[in-house]
RNA sequence: CGGAAGGACGUGACCGAUCGCUCCUGCCUCGUGCAGGGGAGGAAAGUCCGGACUCCGCAGAGCGAGAGAUCCGAUUGUGAAGGUCGGAGGGGUGUCGCCAGAACGACAUCAACGGAAAGCGCCACAGAAAACAGACCGUCCCGCGCAAGUGGGAUAAGGGUGAAAAGGUGGUGUAAGAGACCACCGGGCGGUUGCGAAAGCGCCGUCGCAGGGCAAGCCCUCUCUGGAGCAAGAUCAAAUAGGGGACUCGAGACGCGGCUCGCGUCGUUUCAGCCUUUCGGGGCUGAAUAGGGUCUCGGGUAGAUUGCUUAGAUGAAUGAUCGGAGCCACGUUCGCGUGGUGAACAGAAUCCGGCUUAUUCGCUCCUUCCGUUGU
RNA sequence: UGCCUCAUAGUGUAACGGCAGCACAACAGAUUCUGACUCUGUUUGUUUAGGUUCGAAUCCUAAUGAGGCAA
């Protein structure tokens, strides 16, 4: 029994397909490269797609009411969607809801999400 | 007049810009591009009660199980619901009226409102007795005794116990009492071309009163009910294994290696014809069989599509930022300023009706309470 | 999304409709030079709101909370 409810991303304008399916996620995992910020944990894997790849999770065992999840993953993608011109390319990104992100604004979690990709060296200076 | 609480009703929200998501339509230099349009709720929630829809089952009858229970009408297509609304009837509880009790009347309020003389079961403690009634304290009569008392009998009015003790009040009556008798009230039974649409009410007659409560214990009567649920179901359909069919190889087949050969495993059966024979058999050919190969069929798993919707996703869209209006709080020089908020409860997954629960705001209405002022 | 079950003290569990118990835990005391063990005593509860009943943890209804099953 899963309890925990996984959204597929689409993320940047041009590619609308950035889904990670089942398997795409076991492998995100299997790698085993995860950092820890205020709102959220992100999982790093690279992939040889083109482009980046992000997938949501929030667990019910955080978020028991429906509306608390959907407001944590519409601020999870909302975040991504903004910074993703700015990440390398080539990546599967898991992002999972900490207890934090609750009654956090969409700035706050933009700034989260940019720290830990800093330090996951996902960040490239070079645009913008 | 102000405030608070509860309930009813209404309202859950606007405009512009930029970026982004999802669905539909149209267009073309087909990019998954551009343009246009649609995109959460009154409760989407809980899943309490129903219906639509889908599949499975289905001769008839009975048993069992479950649900419901006064009457009438309405609820803007029909139907259902333990729904809502209105009216009616009979009850329970509380207050008041009558000196008091019972009864009765008035007002308010409540409810899942058939049956307790069909049967079973239960009724703790207290109390003599708790259900084919009974006699603790009493009252009265008779006998014995100086007396205290004791024996026999009558009685069920009074006391006491209890939630509940075989109608109530008043009187007659009596040794004392008692529906034993009487009046009024209540009750049972029967009748009723009295009233009402009906439940029922009224009236008449009769019975001194028939014998407690619980059916949201089992049960009885009447009425109704097949089961599961969109994760229902339908369509398409890999790989592997197994099954059916056709063709083919066939006494050999398969596997391995160093591949004209060797090794290992399994099998080496039956029938017909011909040849041969030392009559034991042997050989050849054909057919069947074991087994192998190729093709094909259907079931069906993963998976996909559909069911699916003038919101319609499917690891599941409805978001972010800015400005204005609005609202709230504070300050105020009453012009406004500052801060907060996109409000609270809460996020559709087949659809619809009802119920319940959560909750913002209101020159709205009702009830209760508190404060101030006036009479 | 649909369906089902349960709720008793801090924890785990009992209780034909009749004063709600038991074990561990907690607290206090005794014992000991001190602690443990042991002994004695005490505290704490029927998820909530209505109803049926003389009387409800138990019966009925609704709500709340917890858990489970079906891809």
């Amino acid at each position: 029994m899963v309890d925990a409810t996984r959204t597929i991303e689409t993320v940047p304008k041009p590619l609308r397909l950035n889904r990670l399916v089942s398997a795409q996620y076991k492998t995100v995992f299997g790698h085993k490269h995860s950092l820890y910020g205020q709102t959220m944990s992100v999982w790093v894997a690279p992939s040889s797609d083109a482009d980046r790849k992000v997938g949501v999770i929030v667990s019910k065992r955080i978020f028991r009411r429906a509306v608390d999840r959907n407001r944590a993953k519409r601020l999870m993608r909302e975040a991504f969607r903004q910074t993703a011109p700015s990440l390398v390319t080539g990546v599967h990104i898991v992002l999972i809801a900490r207890s934090g992100i609750k009654d956090k604004k969409c700035t706050e979690v933009m700034k989260d999400f940019e720290r830990i990709a800093k330090r996951a060296k996902l960040w490239e200076p070079t645009v913008r």
